[in-house]
DNA sequence: TGAAATGTTGGGGCG
DNA sequence: ACGCCCCAACATTTC
């Protein structure tokens, strides 16, 4: 009677899941096992809503479970301490997982493989948190990719994996046997910092409820309305893909599906600019394990020429939504609310920060891995370095978004700092983007007074436009005569 | 997945 | 009828 761990680290569901599927097809019994593991669990930027979104998630997962008679083991410690013990204490042959990349995950998981064979003991990972793993997804020249357009051809020419189908019949293996019907489990913590509104529930059955509604019918305008963000035209699944609540694999197959049935050419589009998420997804976690430093640093070690201003002053009133520009402090406001913001909203807060208050994108990076419920490395530091021009395929120094240009344009109605910023709802479309540029005869007949019920704006974009240009124009010159 | 500055064109008002 | 100017609309260049 062969048992297996299956360790459950990102990937809480059970379906189209590589460790699950190989776990049940390979022993008599799979005990599924989470471990609360301290580093994680202790580090600061972790400790917010991500984290009490996860526990409940974990209880939505244990619950599932619950309908095969099953229950989800919870420990706290080391992986690599942890998971020989446990094989010891159950009896199981060894431990199958699905791989992640960051560079943490890569040591505690190299660490626990050790350990684990050390102890003549199996240790078996699974491609699953990508369609593609990195290192799949080579140039002609066997070199990969910095950029994201060949990357992306390059993509689609492989073949795609097929979801993994697991029955119920196999699920059944999840079962305690009855020797362990007793085993200890952790209590699963609550959160101390929840989101006040989360986006959505957590949990595999929310997420799959979101995809079947999404490519019902948003997908195919997604292509034009993914910018809007004053309405709710994107999947809003990045939450669910962190945690493995759905795979991406999934998600894929679903598009291709939308793909098939679509009405016309237009419909289409949407699909395919869906899936170029997905892809962009995998190129930021492509780049993050080629370069695992660009984690913390800039990618390119001739961008630490930029000299940052980084005003303490500024970067408070940045977080605490106060900047005197309302769809940066509505994007804030959102994401304390809700642990997410919509991606135009990401773009432009994240310009804001770098390129009006000039402050270097790892303090926007920090505090949005503090608050984001899909905060993830990969993902969160291709974003921050894309807008700071530090990265890859990034953005140019000189490409800064004006926060008033950008709100007329993608949320003329002001539908999105109304929602967010309840105390400039009153206004008209003529003044809400930029409440400031109201005489005071219109300020007191609106009922917002500059100063009294919003703040001023903290800095004028165009001076620190022109600030940010020779920011960055120093710093290239520095490099260049070094 | 920018925006501002600069250049060009053409219509219309006007003397 | 003509030249001149203004400026919107669009294109191109620049950061």
């Amino acid at each position: 009677m062969t048992r297996l761990i299956w360790w459950l680290r990102r990937d809480l569901r059970l379906n189209d899941n590589a460790a699950l599927h190989y776990a049940l097809t390979h022993a008599e019994h799979v005990i599924p096992v989470f471990i609360l593991d301290a580093t994680l669990l202790n580090a600061e930027r972790l400790r917010g809503a991500r984290l009490a979104w996860l526990f409940d998630g974990l209880r939505a997962l244990d619950s599932d479970l619950a309908r095969y008679g099953a229950r989800l083991i919870v420990r706290e410690g080391a992986p690599a301490d942890m998971l020989p013990a446990l094989c010891a204490e159950i009896g199981a042959e060894g431990v199958v997982f699905n791989r992640d990349y960051s560079p943490y995950a890569v040591k505690r998981d190299s660490a626990v493989q050790k350990a684990l064979r050390e102890r003549g003991l199996l240790a078996h990972s699974c491609a699953d948190l990508l369609i593609h793993e990195p290192h799949e997804v080579p140039s002609k020249s066997g070199k990969p990719y910095d950029v994201y357009s060949p990357f992306r051809r390059a993509w689609e020419a492989l073949p795609k994996p097929e979801p993994y189908v697991i029955t119920d019949a196999l699920r059944a293996k999840l079962r305690l046997p009855d020797d362990l019907a007793h085993l200890p489990s952790a209590p699963i913590p609550t959160g101390a910092q929840p989101a006040p509104q989360p986006i959505g529930a957590p949990g595999e059955a929310e997420a799959l409820r979101r995809l079947d509604a999404f490519i019902a019918a948003p997908i195919y305008r997604y292509h034009e309305r993914r910018d809007l963000h004053g309405e709710d035209g994107t999947s809003a699944l990045s939450p669910y893909l962190r945690f493995g609540m759905i795979s991406a694999r999934t998600c894929y197959h679903a598009a291709l599906k939308a793909r098939a049935a679509a009405p016309d050419e237009s419909a289409r589009k949407g699909v395919d600019v869906w899936i170029s998420e997905l892809v962009w997804r995998e190129f930021n976690y492509q780049v993050l394990a080629r370069y695992p430093h660009s984690a913390r640093r800039n990618l390119r070690p001739a961008h630490d020429a930029i000299q940052w201003e980084d005003n303490p002053a500024y970067l408070a009133a940045w977080r605490e939504g106060r900047t005197g520009y309302p769809v940066v402090d509505a994007a804030i406001r959102q994401l304390l609310q809700t642990g997410w913001i919509h991606n135009r909203a990401r773009m432009i807060v994240a310009s804001f920060l770098c390129k009006d208050l000039l402050c270097d994108w790892r303090h926007g990076e920090r505090f949005f891995m503090q608050h984001l419920l899909d905060g993830d490395v990969a993902n969160n530091v291709g974003g921050w370095q894309w807008t700071a021009g530090t990265g890859t395929d990034a953005a140019p120094y000189f490409r800064i978004f004006n926060p008033i240009a950008q709100s007329e344009k993608f949320d003329p109605q002001g539908n999105y700092i109304r929602r967010w910023l309840p105390e400039l709802a009153n206004l008209p479309a003529k003044f809400i983007h930029a409440p400031f540029t109201m005489s005071a005869a219109e300020q007191r007949h609106f009922g917002v007074l500059i100063g009294r019920d919003y703040p001023p704006p903290i800095v004028d974009h165009e001076m620190q436009r022109e600030k940010a240009l020779r920011m960055y124009a120093a710093a290239r010159q520095k490099r260049d005569s070094a």
